[in-house]
DNA sequence: GATGAATGAGTATTCATTCAT
DNA sequence: AATGAATGAATACTCATTCAT
């Protein structure tokens, strides 16, 4: 019945120490268990079973059930990142880069079921994580502001707006929205809520999604 | 420990009185209790106790923990639907008349900060709540883009893009934002959202902001 | 979902007072709650819902679940007797009489399923139920064994061995045996019991299940 | 009232030390708290506060209340077994064997008053432990059938008959018979039941009783 | 470092019983 | 007599955490 999960960090984390890799198992582990019962009813005993280690061996890595879940939110997040900023650094800061960012950040927490899960759970529920997306939206949004392409001031309130975009196209996605129609919708609505018509907004759309193909 | 809680419900209940009343003070304990803990801490005896009934009476109003959060919920909700309707029917169905509802919904939802924590917390968790308030919106969203005032097309994702800019909206009230500036701010972003130059959103926001003070 | 029990006492009392009506319906409750959920799984509040009767109105009549379920167990078991002993009485005293009687009892307890149900469960739990059968069957045994055709002297061991044997036979026919079937050989394992040979015992079972039909 | 119950496995427990240890404590518990209290009113508290462990480590080694009861049953029954099983290899398959068998696990119940009353209680509860004991029982049926010793044929319904006459021999005993007596007139009866006449059946009973004393 | 048995506080739920109406 | 809301003790089961091996 332990459905063995998937191996999302473990593997990587082959070539260094034991604790190392036990370490690993145990985000592995808690990624697959939050996406089948959600973060509230992620119990630590259920992690260790998932993972096949002893229960003991939890404490030896992680202080308690917060700390591992918000470990797992962030190493989720980081290794999306790896493929958004790929993709993100053909452009210069401004707002194309933050539309294939969005993009981006919709199609690799969607591309493995179990990420997303656990970042929409994450978001709003841990501070640390978003926190850590924060900065680089803001750096576009700060360039794009003043380039004039985008006639609103960029704000705390407007960062987490776009976030809260972001969450519902992943959600969407997950509960079985079409990839592709909700990413360009979101990015659609992304850029009018930064001021463009839609016009514009499709037309910068169109734009960027052709490089990105 | 046993903060008596306020009574939003309970002195209201009329007719057949004790039972009524006691089903009303276990809906105020809730709301509290989720108030101060959270919707997930939110335990049974939490809210027994807040209301100082016996444990055992609970099961004599609700069959479990989720039929009284989303009773509690749907009560708030109501309770608050008074108000926005109100205002709202000032305005025949169209763009003004959203503006308005959208303003007052946040009003009306941080005028008692134990509804507002409760509703940021019920929505997106119990999909009856969503539902109750998608009609209104929905025939207010037909309704401009039919008089060409909005330029995108009324999609549930639309729906769900506004109502996530409401949620946040409260939050970040809840969390020590001024509530004049972010309902004004939130009442523009949303406008922007349906295809309103910055410009136009000012305007309509001008307009509809004059009406309700 | 509360189906409506059948009536198996209320009717009859249907002439008397409002009380015995009442009591009457719980009883008939008792017996079917019983044979759906078992003995000790038997609840009150269960019972009064299956009557339709308000909670509190148990106490009216009964003292407490073993009052109620006692009660219920001696009535069914005087209304089984009814038919026994109009089939008894056709012979005197004596091994005939008691064969007849103990396979009018299976087939009188399995002819409603509650009733043997509930005898199954009440039996060997309250003592009160078994001191209503044994005289009857104690003043057979004695006949018998006086005019020789018994050998084996009655005692007490004896009287509950043939108990045991008839609850076993209406245990088989309420979890699927064939009535005739178990009813016959449960009485020919009597007589083997009481010290007849098999050859006797047919004989003895042939000529009184004759005159039964 | 914590009575410390005897200790019937915990001693014997071997290997793995603790968790074996401890699950055999609580089959001691179990079965002393059965004896107290009945099947039905033990509850997990009475066994672990018996037992002297947290309430928590019941479930470390059983699913629940019914898996422990069905456990500690079964552990009797093949604690009993082996005293019967000794006995019953002197003589080959057939009557005699059967009838020193019935004695012997009269006999061996009643031995230690806990295992009476536990196997009492479980038999016609859980169908596992009957089926348990009923291959051996049938084998010398029909070896007793086949030497034309019995002239009843081994049916379902004669196994349980002679369950059911054991049974009672034991729930006689346990409040207050006397053993040998009991479990003679128990043997003589089952030799009835399976159709030797009285004066067959005193002979077959002298015999075998001889070799057992 | 890993193990896994033991712990015990915490939580939901049931139900016999009381009592004011 | 009947009602049914309220009561609170009892019970099963969960799970984070500790600790000896």
């Amino acid at each position: 019945m332990t459905t063995r999960q998937q191996h999302y960090f473990t593997e990587r984390a082959e070539g260094h120490a034991k604790r190392a890799r036990t370490r690993a198992a145990l985000l592995d582990g808690a990624i697959s268990v939050v996406a089948r019962h959600g973060l509230e009813s992620t119990t630590i005993q259920a992690v260790t079973r998932a993972t096949g280690v002893a229960h003991g061996t939890f404490y030896n890595h992680f202080d308690d059930r917060e700390d591992l879940l918000v470990s797992a939110a962030i190493a989720v997040l980081d290794e999306i990142n790896v493929g958004v900023q790929a993709a993100a650094q053909r452009f210069p800061p401004g707002v194309d880069r933050l539309v294939i960012a969005a993009a981006k950040t919709i199609m690799e927490a969607v591309s493995i079921r179990e990420f997303g899960h656990l970042l929409v759970a994450a978001v709003g529920r841990f501070p640390q994580v978003t926190d850590r997306i924060r900065p680089k939206l803001r750096a576009d949004l700060r360039a794009a502001h003043a380039a004039g392409v985008v006639r609103v001031a960029p704000t705390r309130l407007l960062d987490e707006q776009i976030g809260a975009l972001l969450g519902l196209a992943i959600q969407r996605v997950l509960s079985g929205g079409q990839v592709s129609r909700i990413t360009r919708e979101t990015a659609h609505a992304i850029l009018r809520l930064l001021g463009q018509t839609p016009d514009e907004a499709a037309e910068t759309v169109a734009r960027v999604f052709k490089v990105m193909s």
